[in-house]
DNA sequence: CATACTACTATCCCAAAGGATACCAGTATC
DNA sequence: GATACTGGTATCCTTTGGGATAGTAGTATG
């Protein structure tokens, strides 16, 4: 059942190569990924945002707030009051990333381990 | 049992934003998935790589190729034909990205249905 | 003897990503 | 009246990713 009965047409291989790159594309860049992390505990207003992320710089930060609200991740919450703040919170659309989210972290963690594995056995 | 019982303290989210970007690190790039996916069904000789990946110039498939290489997810053979003939193969440690890479295309399929039908309700 | 094939490398160039710094309006606090 | 807070923008700069083009050594083929 889960044997690999795939067939490698130019076309399958193509609509795969498509999706892989859409998902990508959406969380590729150095802070999507530290941002709706950040963001998974709660809602945050912008300057506790950047004081949480270290070294993110206002303009990137504003930047890629946008493209995550433009892909409907997060949610921009206005309140008047003085001054006025904003919160950024996780849509719940934001939830069908988890199990890529987890994949990528467990996958991440097994490559490390095993980078780690091998520069040991290079010092041999 | 699927409950989310995370704990959300700095150390744990940033373990979990580095794994993931240890993940990312390896993947992203314009031409590493579609190789993955071009040599997913044998190897390959460099300029029928080439030939396969239409556009793409022989200094960044040499590139990538080697960062594939150094990563282990795909090894060189040399062939002392005349003349020198190379292959490009999947390792067994490319398959460890399976699940990734299946995680990755459904939720880029999934998205992209999203992006279209906003379009749609977009020009109501 | 010229051309084509193998697998690349070298050089130069352009565009995009990312970052540093200064600044904006408005209000509150010292 | 100076400073600090709110959430950002504007400007300039550097780094990185990627691409175009030419060239390399050695052999084979016309």
């Amino acid at each position: 059942m889960e044997t690999e009965d795939i067939v490698h047409t130019p076309e399958v291989c193509n609509r795969h190569v498509i999706a892989v790159r859409d998902a990508l594309y959406v969380l590729n860049g150095k802070w999507k990924l530290p941002l709706i992390i950040a963001l998974s505990d709660g809602p945050k207003r912008f300057n506790e945002i950047q004081r949480s992320l270290v070294d993110i710089s206002p303009k990137i930060l504003s930047k890629e707030l946008k493209e995550l609200e433009l892909n409907e991740f997060v949610e921009r919450k206005v309140f008047s009051t003085t001054p006025v703040t904003v919160t950024y919170e996780l849509t719940p659309y934001s939830k069908t990333l988890d199990k890529v989210m987890d994949e990528l972290r467990s996958w991440g963690e097994l490559h490390r381990q095993k980078i780690v594995a091998s520069r040991k056995s290079k010092l041999s």
